[in-house]
DNA sequence: GTCTATAAAGGGATAGAC
DNA sequence: GTCTATCCCTTTATAGAC
């Protein structure tokens, strides 16, 4: 997807990272611009310099999001579809170690704007090519099994941060893995 | 679960079933509880005359949207689990022709009171129990497998009303309806 | 039990100094 | 490009009349 870690060091990167941390953690409408322009060492009347609107900084740290959250986990894969799902689908992605936008945004997309939409919309569709890029079989994997495998990835972690059933979560995030690895 | 389709004609119970209509369609944040009263023919002042705060009405909406999710889906169904599914993972369901609170406000959830936290795991389990309850083989169901179900179900509608593309919706509710009857 | 009126707080966006 | 100050609107929650 044309990613790197390295993060440039101008205010706006800064503002982005900001916003995606929390934006993903706490909620698009939990996180006041004052928020992010504190985290990014800033202040309000800073942020309109550098975007016209708190949902065109959405969009943005969306993107930003769905970098560091494939940085996070390849980093500890080794490369391996199975270790990808078992880092994805762990209790530490519950906790917020690190947070994929996919699953922790999931039904606050649905009232935003197009801009927005498209943005996770394609940001999706990267998740799932790269389930077919990491697949090991060497095989082409069935679309249908692709996305199977999303769902049941990005779903599980969204529901099983949803409730406060600790046991119960470690149940529903193991018959994921099993789901994604059948 | 209980529940019954006659709605009491008592001003709590329309405030209720208002919110959770409201709530699940448009998101907690985004309605008011001026919209929710409004929607029961109501002005505000009365709100807190039934309800100590917004959050306490959140729980008891997600109770009786899963009620009223239930009783569309089950009336259409035939009492037939293959049937159930067909309809839960329908442009229909996306389209918000009926609303499961599980698959409209599940990322919402995580950073509320452990009352709509309990609320939201507990409604969960009773979903989870119906799928055993529905499964026609006479056989009982593997826990991992319903729960699998469950997340292909949930999730895939929660992910398929987030993206603005109509035609992969549609290929990835396939995906989902091929996945939990397998 | 419902109404109007209002308190009190928060937040998006803008203006203008530096 | 960043700052402080402010406008303006929305929202939750409360007070008090009927």
């Amino acid at each position: 997807m044309g990613w790197t870690i390295e993060q440039k060091n101008t205010s706006r990167e800064k503002i982005i990272s900001s916003a995606a941390e929390l934006f993903t953690k706490q909620g698009f409408d939990n996180v006041a611009i004052n928020d992010v322009m504190k985290h990014a060492g800033l202040t309000r009347g800073a942020f309109y310099n550098h975007f016209t609107s708190k949902s065109e900084l959405y969009a943005e740290a969306i993107v930003s999001a769905a970098h560091l959250a494939k940085a996070h986990t390849i980093e500890r894969s080794g490369f391996k579809l199975a270790d990808i799902i078992e880092i994805y689908l762990s209790d530490k992605h519950r906790q917020g170690e690190f947070s994929c936008p996919l699953a922790f945004l999931t039904t606050d997309i649905h009232q935003r704007d197009n801009n927005v939409r498209s943005t996770y919309t394609r940001v999706l569709k990267g998740f799932i090519d790269n389930i077919h890029e990491f697949n090991e079989h060497g095989m082409a994997l069935n679309e249908n099994e692709a996305i199977k495998k999303a769902v049941l990835m990005i779903g599980g972690i969204a529901i099983a941060r949803a409730i406060n059933d600790d046991e119960f979560s470690e149940r529903l995030l193991n018959a994921c893995r099993e789901g994604v690895n059948a």
